[in-house]
DNA sequence: AGCACGCCGACT
DNA sequence: GTCGGCGTGCTC
């Protein structure tokens, strides 16, 4: 019997472990090379993995090396599984996702081991100037710099501003595939200091010392649809210290977990320049929008901007899905888990999404005894009507980024580049420079308040936020909501984060949700009903057999899949893989199929 | 994820 | 009698 040399291979499939295959004589292959290796009848590319002696017994031999050298070095290797387990994707997909494409004939620069001998504090910076500031930390830093978007508009926009201080690579999917290569390559030449990108472009090799740049640390983009299901802030925050980089956190509105390690002292925040804010003021909407989505004080507000020629955004939302009494302003909550019931209307029921709780829509408000209970809803087109009626000489259009994409969007873009009133989702504010708008009004916030999901408020601080810093000094914000009391309108209006965090903390910690437990989503789908519900029943028993905190399935889809809602502490990956055993995003065990997503952002 | 091999309905 | 539906299971 032959005694060859045996190479583990992933591939980019939902499997978790590796292939094993003969490297035949004429071949040098290492861990970290991307290869070609048949499989299932056809030559896939694949990545060597590991490399050990045994004999050849029933296993096939590599079909060829797909670049003269490693593209991953030992630590590159070393982090992509990090990343894998971290985010219970199979290390194929997960380096299938996080290296450039392959093009035959380039070289192959030595990639670089990590040292990691000193870890640097994660450093946010808040304030208004705080692009500035970051932009002048990478002008002084003397090695490389990576910078991370979430999303290719945004990566455009760096690569472009960073183009005046040196070569910069840029590694996202605007560009393409060649010069993405070759980027990646320049990067580890050390022939350019400064890369930007999107989540692919995580892995890059950068020149020490490394310095990392999260832009906007606290947006769900940052956690894209695919494997590996992890969020950036997570992969940075461990590269940097494993590579002893410097990271950088720039974002008006850290998620909550970045800021519970600033007060930890596990991050520094950088001393904050406030800058101007606008006049934030709350109009009470008790008993009101029921014909006209503008209160009094939205409406008077919007016609003095408009009167002083300044321009005016109107944020809705999509639509809403909880009950709240139009008398008391009062949302019926889960008693167990303390957010938002969802109403559905066809059902007539309220549910909620983390226990399996669901009870028959009352008639009259738990709180006050009311009976005008509703799901409202001011949708983007009806408030367009009303305005169009109420300023029928002022240029209104509406802008909703995220539900559409190509030409159709450009055409919307366009008009409301020009309008005076935009009417829009969050991504219209994107329209807008800092310190720009005469007015900012929100429609029906409270439905922002209202969605059963913990994080709801996290992302209602961000926008509100993220709407005052567009409006100039001399305008205004205006929120129309019921609850005039509540923590996050207090904290805009005062221009205050700390006030916001400090209750969301304190929400989180009595609540058992991040940053003080993890949340897993496990979703189990079957052909049939009865198939789903037993794989269901098959996944709460062995995840309650390993001791985690398991929600009871709540069906989706007519009941072919439910989802299981896991908490646990900071090693939930490892046992949630465990106990659900090769748990791959999308492991089929007998008739069925089982997602993990870990750390759900929706 | 692909792709092959499996056992039940309408066709030349 | 065969062609083909997709349900099930494997790929080194």
């Amino acid at each position: 019997m032959n005694r060859t040399q045996i190479a583990e291979v992933v591939f980019d499939l939902p499997v978790a472990h590796p292939f094993s295959y003969s490297v035949p004589p004429h071949l040098t292959v290492v861990p970290g090379q991307r290869v070609q290796a048949p499989l299932g009848g056809a030559v896939r590319p694949g990545v060597v993995v590991g490399l050990r002696a045994l004999d050849t017994a029933g296993v096939k031999p590599l079909a060829a090396a797909l670049e003269p050298g490693p593209i991953m070095s030992r630590s590159q290797l070393d982090f992509a599984r990090w990343i894998s387990a971290e985010s219970c994707s199979s290390l194929g997909s997960t380096s299938a996702a996080l290296l450039p494409p392959v093009l035959p004939g380039e070289p192959m620069p030595s990639a670089c081991e990590w040292s990691g001998n000193r870890a640097e504090t994660p450093e946010l910076f808040v304030g208004a100037d705080r692009l500035a500031r970051v932009r002048r930390e990478i002008e002084a830093h003397a090695g490389g710099v990576l910078l991370l978007t979430a999303d290719i508009a945004t990566a455009a926009d760096w690569a472009a501003s960073l183009s005046a201080l040196g070569p910069v690579a840029r590694l996202d999917s605007g560009i393409a595939d060649r010069d993405r290569r070759r980027a990646w390559n320049a990067l580890a030449a050390g022939a350019a200091r400064l890369a930007v990108g999107t989540r692919s472009a995580l892995l890059a090799p950068i020149p020490p010392p490394a310095m990392l740049v999260l832009i906007d640390e606290h947006e769900a983009a940052h956690k894209p649809p695919g494997a590996p299901r992890i969020h950036s802030r997570d992969v940075v925050l461990r590269r940097a210290a494993l590579e002893g980089a410097r990271l950088l956190l720039p974002s008006a509105t850290p998620s909550v977990e970045i800021w519970w390690l600033a007060d930890g002292g596990r991050a520094r925040l950088h001393p904050v320049d406030p800058g101007s804010w606008p006049a934030v003021s709350v109009a009470d909407t008790r008993g009101m929008l029921r014909a006209d989505p503008l209160t009094p004080a939205l409406g008077r507000a919007a016609y003095d901007a408009l009167a002083r020629g300044r321009r005016v955004c109107l944020l809705v939302s999509r639509l809403s899905s909880a009950l709240a009494c139009d008398d008391c302003g009062s949302v019926p909550r889960c008693p167990e888990c303390g957010i938002a019931l969802a109403f559905s209307r066809v059902e007539k029921t309220l549910a909620c999404r983390f226990c399996a709780r669901r009870d028959a829509a009352p008639d009259t408000c738990g709180a006050c005894g009311g009976r005008r209970l509703s799901a409202f809803g001011w949708g983007a087109e009806r408030v367009e009507h009303a305005l169009r009626r109420r300023f029928p000489r002022a240029r209104i259009a509406r802008y909703d980024p995220d539900a559409m994409r190509g030409a159709r969007l450009a055409k919307q873009r366009q008009e409301a580049t020009g309008a005076d009133i935009v009417i829009g989702t969050r991504g219209a504010l994107r329209l807008f420079e800092p310190a720009s708008l005469g007015l900012a009004g929100f429609v029906t916030p409270d439905q922002f308040l209202r969605v059963a999901d913990f994080r709801a408020s996290e992302r209602a601080f961000a926008l509100m936020w993220a709407a005052a810093e567009r409006v100039r000094p001399d305008g205004q914000v205006v929120i129309q909501s019921q609850h005039h009391d509540h923590y996050i309108l207090r904290a805009v209006i005062d221009q205050d984060r700390a006030e916001f965090y400090k209750h969301e903390l304190r929400f989180r910690a009595e609540s058992g949700y991040p940053p003080f437990r993890r949340l897993c989503r496990v979703t189990a789908r079957g052909r049939s009903a009865s198939a789903a519900r037993a794989l269901a029943d098959t996944c709460v028993g062995r995840l309650r057999d390993a001791r985690l905190t398991v929600y009871p399935a709540i069906a989706e889809r007519r009941g072919l899949a439910w989802r299981i809602l896991v908490k646990g502490r900071a090693d939930l990956p490892a046992h949630v893989s465990r106990a659900l055993e090769d748990g791959g995003p999308a492991d089929r065990r007998g008739r069925g199929m089982i997602e993990i997503e870990m750390d759900p952002v929706d």
